[in-house]
DNA sequence: GGGGTCATGTAATAGGTTACATGATTCT
DNA sequence: AGAATCATGTAACCTATTACATGACCCC
């Protein structure tokens, strides 16, 4: 199941999304996610992107389709989608859609290891991160209302509002944590102490 | 803000974390690691737990305290957290609670670019992503109960609860996503058909 | 005493990020 | 005409994963 793809950057699957509606050089593709905001959804950086070109091109999935040049500027490698690409893309995509994978978000290494925090630290770093979870919130929410209103068909925006999603159900957890937090307080305590040996060392 | 870590990959502070209870050597930590499922939060392999501690004794956070040899087996180095590298812990898992970090999950990139499957065959892909996300609902639910079965405080299955608390965001969302997708169903299609051109290259 | 698996690492390779380089265009 | 930014890449450097190596212990 899900034998390892010869390009493994999700960077790759946008590039040939893109390709695959017409043959573009690398800097416009790059111009393209960055005005799209395809950046919120996979990281990008402009090494990267050449990177993920090179592999595409050695793979198969894409290939030179010409140069241009255009004024004085610099000569642009064009590159265009293979059928073999258009079947990864199928392919990749319908994997991505159908199969959770199991990741690795900072905040879950985080819980796991908060026993060596005392707790009433814990405590108010969660309330800190309440409210930088609601200015995230409200930041989401706002893009999604300004694309609707630019008149932008609503499943351009379904990745937001997935997120949206992740995010109430992270500010629900993080309330119901603290709480938790503040009555465990004396039996963390007491085990952090236990296990510290008394020696501060710092 | 948060300046970049002389050690960034989060396996480090598991290590931080563990060696600030007591000296260890490698092998030792690895089966801590396993024996602690922490490899469900923390993404780990046997290579880059030697990575990672050498980058932690050479930023100065671990040193070695000594070398012991048990039996005829190969001598094992024993690492111990400084000072340095107790504080680094601290601040680190601090910043980690304390501030949300935008991260990059494979099906917000999927859901980006979406549109370039046709709507038919979303459906089903998102009805067989429902029965799996059920799955390891279940998994989860039941690897929590075991665990607090077992006497563990419930501090240290946070992490797991995080965990559903996601998956039931999750769950919830492609639910009404994949109704919503029955109701594009028609511009959907038109808008794939005028973009491929009506070439079905493969 | 031969076959697994435990214990302990090192080395080779691939992947990704940052820094560097250089000419064009545009703005003031 | 000089400064800022756009356009277009390449190269150097780090990080992470996989593969390789080797001796001990344990079971039949």
């Amino acid at each position: 199941m899900a034998r390892k793809r010869k390009v493994g950057n999700l960077l790759a699957l946008a590039v040939l999304s893109y390709l695959s509606r017409q043959p573009m050089h690398p800097y416009e593709l790059s111009r393209m996610l960055r005005e799209h905001g395809d950046d919120r959804s996979i990281k990008y950086n402009h090494g990267s992107l050449y990177m993920v070109v090179g592999q595409l091109a050695k793979a198969g999935f894409i290939t030179e389709v010409g140069t241009g040049r255009q004024g004085q500027l610099p000569e642009r490698t064009v590159y265009g989608l293979t059928g073999e690409g258009r079947r990864e893309l199928h392919d990749w995509l319908s994997e991505l859609v159908e199969q959770p994978r199991h990741e690795y978000p900072a905040f879950v290494a985080a819980l796991s290891l908060i026993g060596a925090l005392p707790p009433d630290e814990v405590g108010e770093l969660l309330r800190r991160r309440l409210e930088r979870l609601a200015d995230q919130r409200a930041e989401t929410a706002a893009l999604i209302e300004r694309t609707l209103a630019g008149g932008v068909p609503e499943l351009f925006v379904a990745e937001e509002q997935y997120r949206l999603a992740l995010l109430d159900a992270e500010i629900g957890f993080v309330e119901d944590f603290a709480r938790r937090v503040t009555e465990w307080r004396e039996e963390w305590a007491r085990a952090l102490a236990a296990q510290n040996g008394g020696d501060p060392a710092g």
